[in-house]
DNA sequence: TCTTGACTTAGAGCTAACTCTAAATTTTAT
DNA sequence: ATAAAATTTAGAGTTAGCTCTAAGTCAAGA
C-alpha cells in the first residue's frame, strides 16, 4: 500500500481533479490500482509527479510531457531522447531565468520610482533624481529588438503626453 | 505621428491581434488615434507596454493589469497604491525565481542521470554513481512539504517497482 | 487612378489546463 | 452495522488568453 489520490494531493499541493486529469492524458501509467480499483501511488510515481511537475512548471505542455512518459515506458533505446529533451528544457529554463532578471530590474525601477513619487505626492520623479533617468534609459530606451523597419510617412516623435512613464 | 499597430506588434513580438485584444480589454487607454481612427501609439505607450509584458511575465492576470492602468487614469491619489502593487509583483517574482532554481537543480540532475545512463546504455546509475544517490535523495527524498498527516492503513513502503527515478 | 496591403470593428472560435457533476463503489470511523 | 468520507468513471463546463473571420476603410506605391 502506498498513497491515495487525496494523500498525493495534499503533499504535492495538486488537487485530486488534476491527478485525474493527468492520469487520463496519459501522464502516470506507472500508478498501480487496487484490487478494488483505488489509485495507489508509490515513491517513486510521485518523484515522477515531481519532475512532471518541473517539466509543466518550465512551460513544457501535458502533450510533450506525455513524450516523455512514452519514452520511460519504452525502456532503455530512448535513454538518448530523454537526455536530449531535459537539456533542451535546461536552455529554456536559462531563458527564462534571463527574462525574470530583466523583469526583477524594470520592477525595481518602478519602486524606486514610486518611492520617490510617494515620497513628494506627484510624478515629477526625473526633475528631482537623474539617477532614475539614467536608469530609464537604461532599461526602456532605444531597446532595438527586432531590426529597426520603415518608420511611419511623417515620423517624427510627438511631445512627452500625458502618461509619461508611470 | 508615432508608430501604427502593426509596427509595434514587430516590435514588441506581440501579435496585432494580441494588441487590439490588450485594448479592448483596457489596457491600452492611452493610446490615441489618428483623425480616420487608426491606432498612434508613441513611445510611452511602448514603454507602458513593456511593464504590462513584465506584469504579464510575472504570472499577474489581464485583470489585475487593468486595475494598475485605473490607478494610473486615476493620477497622484493612487500613487501607494501602485508602489505596494509593485512590491507585491516583487515578492511574487522572487518566488518564481526561486523555485526555477529548484527546477533547475531536478533538472541538472536529471542530465547528469541520463548522460551516465546513456554512457553505459542501462539505467543502473545508482549502482555505479553515489553523487547521483546523495543528490536523488536531497532532490526527492522526504521533501514534507505538507504536515504528514494519517497514512493509509497497512502503510509499509512498497519495494521498488519498475521504474524507479527515470 | 488603381491596386495592394495594412488597418478598423464586432464578434465568433479556439486551445490548454483544468474543474466540476453525477451516480456508483469503497473505505473508515463510530 | 451503519453513516460519513473518499474514491471511481465518463463526460460536461469553465477560464484565460488569445486568434481569427468578415466586411469594410485607409494608405502608399506604380
Amino acid at each position: 500500500m502506498g498513497y491515495s489520490i487525496g494523500q498525493v494531493a495534499e503533499r504535492c499541493g495538486i488537487s485530486t481533479y488534476t491527478l485525474r486529469y493527468y492520469d487520463k492524458e496519459g501522464l502516470l501509467p506507472f500508478v498501480k490500482k487496487t484490487p478494488s480499483g483505488l489509485r495507489d501511488f508509490s515513491d517513486q510515481d510521485i518523484e515522477l509527479l515531481r519532475i512532471i511537475e518541473c517539466l509543466k512548471g518550465t512551460g513544457m505542455q501535458i502533450k510533450d510531457i506525455r513524450q516523455y512518459i512514452v519514452w520511460l515506458m519504452q525502456g532503455d533505446s530512448t535513454l538518448q531522447q530523454r537526455l536530449d529533451m531535459f537539456e533542451r528544457q535546461k536552455e529554456r529554463l536559462q531563458m527564462q531565468m534571463r527574462q525574470l532578471m530583466d523583469f526583477m530590474d524594470k520592477i525595481d525601477f518602478k519602486i524606486d520610482f514610486y518611492k520617490d513619487a510617494v515620497a513628494h505626492g506627484d510624478t515629477n520623479v526625473y526633475e528631482r533624481n537623474p539617477d532614475l533617468v539614467r536608469r530609464k534609459k537604461k532599461l526602456f530606451g532605444c531597446c532595438a529588438a527586432a531590426p529597426a523597419k520603415k518608420a511611419r510617412k511623417n515620423s517624427t516623435r510627438q511631445s512627452p503626453n500625458s502618461a509619461d512613464c508611470q
